[in-house]
DNA sequence: ATAATACTTGAATATATGCTCATATTTTCA
DNA sequence: TGAAAATATGAGCATATATTCAAGTATTAT
């Protein structure tokens, strides 16, 4: 179906032995490196398992540091760290009433990459 | 529409001012420390620009390990310790023909999880 | 057998990252 | 005004990670 063609390596000349049309052909359609590294940013946050247990907690309802917190059974400060990569990273909002700050998460993109994720694992 | 209630924190006796129906929601939704663990080691593998442009490449089709050093401009010892972890990680698959190795795709799953990014990104 | 090719591996190094601890900052309450 | 509460932040430390360099396999070619 796809092509598995038994083409043998070739030596392109100078260097070393490769296989060029391939090369080219993947060559084309790989994305810039701005939009590589974005990508794999992106991809760096949710690798994390506490920023994968605030996002998660985030998808049943907003919280205060405090919930997370509590929840997380880590300290305020560890989870207030992490609130501000997933702010700088555009994951999550917040929203302040008084002294307390509840987070929420900023789309549903979110939600559909962490279960894009979830999904994965399941087979 | 959805529950966006006002109600303020409260004591919780003994310990911190928290939302305690809120967090013991979340509680009960939460998946278990493995796969928390485990998620976030997937998303950790998409987390690095170097693996993700080898994976993009992948889609295009199999390749050497030669071609992926060539086409990324890096070295072949570089590349290999990256094919390590993403073979570890069952992203990618080996067949061996002769002195040479071509690695592809293990799944579909990692093109969907790789779009998914990629759709994140074009917002 | 010897040399060359394709790839792998281990150790070393430099950098990144997550958490702690101490210290702000902001807002509420007495 | 002063103390307490909720959160934020900076420095420091310990660990993880990506690449390099040197050396090791395995396979093919001479």
């Amino acid at each position: 179906m796809h092509g598995m063609m038994n083409k043998k390596p070739i030596k392109a000349c100078g260097h070393k032995t490769i296989h060029q049309h391939l090369v080219e052909k993947a060559k084309k359609s790989m994305p810039d490196d701005a939009a590589l590294h974005d990508l794999a940013n992106l991809f760096r946050v949710f690798g994390d398992s506490t920023r994968i247990r605030i996002l998660h907690a985030l998808m049943s309802s907003e919280m205060c540091v405090c919930d997370i917190s509590f929840l997380l059974g880590m300290t305020e400060s560890a989870i207030s760290h992490q609130l501000r990569v997933l702010r700088q990273t555009r994951m999550v909002t917040q929203r302040k009433a008084g002294r307390v700050v509840y987070y929420s998460l900023a789309d549903n993109h979110v939600k559909t990459i962490l279960k894009c994720g979830l999904d994965h694992m399941v087979e």
